[in-house]
DNA sequence: TAGGCCATCTGGTCCT
DNA sequence: AGGACCAGATGGCCTA
């Protein structure tokens, strides 16, 4: 009934997922029950009880964001042989990754309007108008704006000018913009 | 050996 | 009351 909720099997309280861990953390031969810290009594039982339960589920709750995490670097591009992004190496490459991607889509909407005009008005090639706004879309589209504008503002200074990052599906580019982000 | 990364434990706080 | 979330502490493993 009590879950053999023993002081050793508690926190070590292994826990569903040692098979997935075990692999992941380096140190974890045995699950859990790595550290121990507090009273080394454990307090009075009922407390004690109530503490392993919890720190069963902040386990769990972590695992769940490992898991996450790890679902998250498999959807970046990486290469496989590569070795393992760290939490907060996946967490940035993973925010400047969209944000190229998003960088590429709006200028591909550029891009599409721009044509779109340029076919709507052969009739008057030389017309300001047209004139006027290719040159403020070009302009806008590949410089100040376009990176200031959309980009957070903890991100300005990472990926670099626009023009670079074109390649989102080039991975080791990509993660060429993982250290700068704050 | 120092420093980075990580897993776990723990107590506090907030929410249901 | 109990669970979720969080941040600090601790110690193990790995690499330069």
């Amino acid at each position: 009934m009590d879950l053999a909720l023993s002081d050793t099997d508690t926190s070590s309280g292994f826990s569903a997922r040692s098979d997935d861990e075990n692999s992941r953390s380096p140190c974890a031969t045995s699950p859990v029950m790595k550290k121990r810290r507090g009273r080394a009594d454990g307090g009075p039982p009922v407390k004690r009880n109530r503490r392993v339960k919890a720190n069963d589920r902040e386990r769990n709750r972590m695992h769940s964001l490992n898991d996450a995490l790890e679902i998250l670097r498999e959807v970046l591009p990486a290469c496989p042989e590569e070795t393992k992004m760290t939490k907060i190496e996946t967490l940035r490459f993973a925010h400047n990754y969209i944000w190229a991607l998003s960088e590429t889509l709006r200028n591909a909407d550029l891009e599409a309007e721009r044509s779109f005009h340029r076919a709507e008005a052969p009739i008057n090639p030389g017309s300001s108008s047209s004139e006027a706004w290719s040159c403020s879309s070009s302009s806008s589209s590949s410089s100040s704006s376009s990176s200031s504008s959309s980009s957070p503002v903890y991100c300005a200074s990472s990926p670099g000018s626009p023009e670079n990052y074109f390649q989102p599906q080039d991975a080791m580019f990509l993660r060429a913009f993982v250290p700068p982000v704050y």
